[in-house]
DNA sequence: CACACCTATATTGTCTACAATTTAAATCTA
DNA sequence: TAGATTTAAATTGTAGACAATATAGGTGTG
């Protein structure tokens, strides 16, 4: 299976070590190579890297900023923990910001930039009919990127795009979100692309609201049923 | 004049000598001390601030994360910069979030804290009347300060506290908020928080958001007519 | 004179060593 | 034996030296 955080940001391209070595830890710790939860020692990280702590440290601040790891100070890093509660209180933050993002998108994207999201998700529910989870799962984020993207408002980009997604990622990456909502979802994607073409902010705002409630709930109950197993 | 920066976070305690020296070049730069825009050499901090170098990335690298300084690699760090556009798009941050925060104030509030908020309002009230405004400026960061709080949604909580208030506080602080805004504001809060002891939570959203929708026309015009003088 | 190239300087990135702090084990004491 | 205290080990925080990169100034060439 190929996984979703492999699919690399094509705006962000590492220079320093530092750079590189966050770019990896993040993936490894999206993917679950490294457990939530786990200590993350600096000398260990260090030698399995390859680099050196201080190239390790700077990244980890980074981590940090991006709440993937969890830092206290004279003790130590941990990678963040998943739990229902976190779970709801990011989708919080996801519904509010995401739904911003909707609404300036109506105002902001140019007809162009419309013109190809709805290519895009004509493309999608080819790969949707043949049943192509991945390319759902890919083809998901895609379409959330290009809206939050059309927004063009950089604070909004950065705190979605650098600030949570990742963390989103996380959870649907290690809950194994390939579920039985692939077609409702595609469905919702297409009214709020509507609202989005008829400049109605108000409604692109609502929609994607409620898009990511419906999704919260959705992942929030197959976390709960694997607690219980 | 006092300024409204100096007022400490009770939550935050530093640490380490990089806790001390990130709050220190905080407090600087919403200050105005080091000016915005302004190239930031880590060697020149290392003397000012009498700590290494190290200390100085540690504090930088936190100073990014709350969008106070921004780094290019291998060429260096500069304030951040203020913009009409800069404060639009914080704004709209702002009220997504905290319209978010305010419906689950109105949720999540006990009926002991929605009291104290009460007594807080008519507190200020008093000193208002007295055309104060420093316990204005003091008041108004209280008032919002404790809504979020009152969201109980830590994620909400460390983006907004953390994140970008004190950018917020620099716009603010260095355009001189102090303005005629100062008795309307407080009727807005009043009613928000009528509508957080209803818990009525789509009302509070509502209400925050048209706030802090008021509030950006109100600090815009300032600097708009700052940049004509 | 304009432009490209090279060189010197300054600045950031990285590494290693040392200091401070935490943690756990071992010892002592009631 | 339970609990407190001390001590040793491991880990993080900080400092300073070196390496890599960018910037600016000078030199040469068309």
């Amino acid at each position: 299976m190929i996984s979703v955080s492999k699919i690399s940001l094509p705006f962000e391209q590492p220079i320093t070590a530092a750079d590189k070595t966050f770019i990896k830890l993040r993936a490894d710790i999206v993917e679950g190579e490294l457990i939530a939860g786990q200590k993350l020692s600096e000398a260990e990280l260090s030698t399995k890297y390859g680099v050196s702590r201080a190239v390790i440290r700077e990244a980890m601040n980074r981590l940090e900023s991006s709440y993937l790891v969890e830092r206290k100070a004279n003790v130590g890093a941990r990678v963040a923990t998943l739990s229902p509660e976190g779970l709801v209180e990011l989708y919080q933050v996801r519904e509010s910001l995401e739904g911003m993002a909707a609404r300036l998108a109506a105002k902001n994207m140019t007809d162009k930039e419309i013109g190809d999201l709805n290519k895009l998700l004509t493309k999608h529910f080819d790969k949707v009919k043949d049943g192509q989870s991945y390319y759902q799962e890919a083809g998901d984020l895609d379409f959330h990127y290009r809206v939050i993207l059309g927004s063009k408002n950089q604070h909004l980009i950065d705190m979605l795009i650098n600030g949570i997604y990742h963390l989103v990622r996380m959870y649907r990456v290690q809950l194994g979100m390939a579920g039985p909502r692939v077609t409702t979802a595609f469905d919702e994607h297409k009214h709020i692309v509507q609202a989005i073409s008829n400049r109605d902010e108000e409604l692109a705002e609502l929609l994607m609201r409620r898009h990511i409630l419906y999704s919260k709930n959705n992942i929030e109950n197959k976390l709960i049923s694997i607690q219980q197993s």
